[in-house]
DNA sequence: TATTGTTATACTCTATAACTATA
DNA sequence: TATAGTTATAGAGTATAACAATA
């Protein structure tokens, strides 16, 4: 047996075990394209989940709150306060929900509108920057692999 | 034009625009995988960051605190605590470094070897169940490609 | 009885400024 | 002058319990 050399530094650090773990390469990665989206979406003043939740009420016109926080994985204590800035923001509007009187359909406002047509364009552009790293095939083939992580069936 | 029905309800949460984007799939799927590593590491009251930083530790025996911020992308300040935990918990050791004496390398104590032993074996194990949604063609993909968003050169 | 939205609150995670000791 | 480790602290994100109004 050959001594040990004791306390010897370590030069270049081996991340081989940890890049062998799904979780470790998701979170790196999600973290690496957040990390460019949130100085792109800052000039609109809105972060990750914010954009998230203006891009359901687009597309989902009269969503209500509990269904954005089973969609996005919120918890409904905090979104409140999210929706409350937004409507304050004047970005959406609540009204009356046509069948539940508990709940309200949420709406774009007139500059909600606005915003996120140029939000959802700045998110596209971006994606295009972050997707040049990979071939446009590669990218459609990530997409799918990582919706099957996530989509229980 | 047929006129708009007002103020209708959402049946069903149109979910596309945001699936096109990779940070918001990707986030999902790290969010997905952590879900199940929680409970797999809590019988060894580790966090992922904490698994994170022991496996280093493990694979790079003398690695200092300026590395494990480095590579996991931590900021010293909140390392501290953390290093310092682990100590207390003595599944580590502080030992002065060779040539730099701002500076400690960290190594694994015996009851931190015992630990990592079985918990590396746990994340490998819950890594085949994740990836049981995935073929292992399928598998190796997405990891090389995630690792392609991240790694910048 | 269950659910929507809400308040209050606590806990974790992340970020910034400033200090010390060594390089 | 720059860097490793540290302290204190602030902010963001996430969690649970409990309540009023409505289903």
């Amino acid at each position: 047996m050959r001594p040990r050399t004791p306390a010897a530094a370590v030069e270049k650090v081996d991340t081989a075990f940890l890049e062998t773990l799904l979780g470790y390469n998701a979170r790196r990665a999600a973290l690496a394209v957040i990390e460019e989206f949130l100085p792109a979406m800052a000039p609109y003043g809105l972060r990750p989940v914010e954009f998230s939740v203006l891009s359901l009420i687009t597309h989902n016109p009269g969503i209500t709150s509990r269904q954005l926080c089973s969609t996005l994985g919120i918890l409904p204590p905090n979104l409140v306060g999210m929706v409350g800035a937004l409507e304050k923001r004047e970005l959406i509007v609540r009204k009356p929900h046509p069948r539940d009187g508990r709940a309200f359909g949420l709406h774009l406002a007139p500059a909600g509108q606005k915003l996120m047509r140029d939000a959802e364009q700045t998110a596209a552009t971006l994606e295009a920057n972050v997707a040049s790293r990979l071939t446009p095939v590669e990218l459609r083939t990530l997409i799918r692999l990582l919706k099957k992580v996530y989509q229980r069936d």
